[in-house]
DNA sequence: AGGGGAACCCGTACGC
DNA sequence: TGCGTACGGGTTCCCC
């Protein structure tokens, strides 16, 4: 039984979910390519991606309108118009935005772009949304997310008052869109393993210490990921069609029953947390 | 309130 | 070999 397909490992598949540092490659990308460029038309080609508008008014809205930036709000890729409307693409599995794209079967969300370039939402299964908001529509959204991870306002003194109120694991609250933005299972994973805690220890009983070791756990591995233009596993594919190369720099996630790198202990694979796979060293996490 | 579970999708893996 | 079915995975919504 071979355990290195380089897709899959250990027998569990592994999709490789588009979390922060991916939309923020996505994003940064496509800003530099699209910024400035109009709009000249729209073809929904799968209308069920589509949130808070029909086909009829996304191309009726779209149409003619000029892209002044794209950036990346939690997992999600803000294309800012004028007008005062916004697209925000939530890739969830198999989705991605992909700049000039050739002719694909899985294209949903089609737009043309001045200088005949061309912006596609691809998604093979589907469960990716493409919403169209106002202004207000896109301040209620973002009021909804809790702090970016990698903001200056994310510090080990606030971290407390987020997880205050919750008494979940610790990794399902630092999952939880509500109270931090963008970290989905494998940074979490990887975040808890850096800074050596347990991802079942209660949110409310981590001490100062282990709340300054998790802040600056969270920031390095999603820079160092953003570094390395994101992890991907099978699906993620950046705006060029891309892999991400952060997957070999992974130091537990799909990595169950090797030796932790620190101190050689088998890493344990559990679902018992929050149903999800989730891979710790139980010798140096507590 | 907050936790649990279903729904949303369909390619892939696996069972017979 | 071919067909049928279970599965996955983040978010939202519903229910308790």
């Amino acid at each position: 039984m071979a355990r290195n397909s380089g897709q899959t490992s250990g027998g569990a598949k592994r999709s490789g979910v588009p979390e922060l540092p991916e939309t923020e490659t996505i994003a940064r990308d496509l800003n530099g390519l699209c910024a400035g460029l109009a709009v000249t038309g729209a073809r929904i080609l799968r209308p069920d991606v589509l949130r808070g508008s029909t086909s009829v008014r996304f191309v009726r809205d779209v149409a003619q309108a000029r892209i002044s930036t794209v950036a990346r709000r939690a997992k999600t890729i803000v294309l800012t118009l004028d007008r005062g409307i916004r697209i925000l693409v939530t890739p969830r599995f198999t989705g991605a935005l992909h700049f000039d794209l050739p002719a694909d079967p899985y294209v949903a969300v089609h737009l043309d772009l001045e200088s005949g370039h061309t912006l596609d939402y691809r998604d093979v299964r589907r469960l990716g949304t493409v919403a169209l908001v106002d202004e207000g529509g896109y301040a209620a959204w973002s009021a909804r997310i809790g702090l970016e991870p990698l903001g200056e306002d994310f510090t080990a003194a606030v971290l407390p008052g987020i997880l205050r109120g919750t008494r979940s694991a610790i990794k399902k609250a630092i999952m939880d869109q509500r109270l931090i933005a963008g970290i989905g299972n494998i940074y979490a994973n990887e975040a808890l393993w850096l800074a050596g805690i347990d991802p079942s220890r209660p949110s409310g009983s981590l001490s100062a210490r282990q709340c300054e070791e998790l802040v600056a756990a969270i920031k390095n591995v999603l820079t160092a990921s953003i570094a390395a233009r994101g992890t991907t596993f099978r699906d993620y594919r950046d705006a060029s069609g891309g892999r991400g190369g952060f997957a070999a720099s992974l130091q537990c996630y799909s990595r169950g029953g090797e030796p932790c790198g620190r101190c050689g202990t088998r890493l344990t694979e559990t679902h018992a947390v929050d149903g999800r796979s989730t891979v710790f060293c139980h010798r140096c996490q507590a």
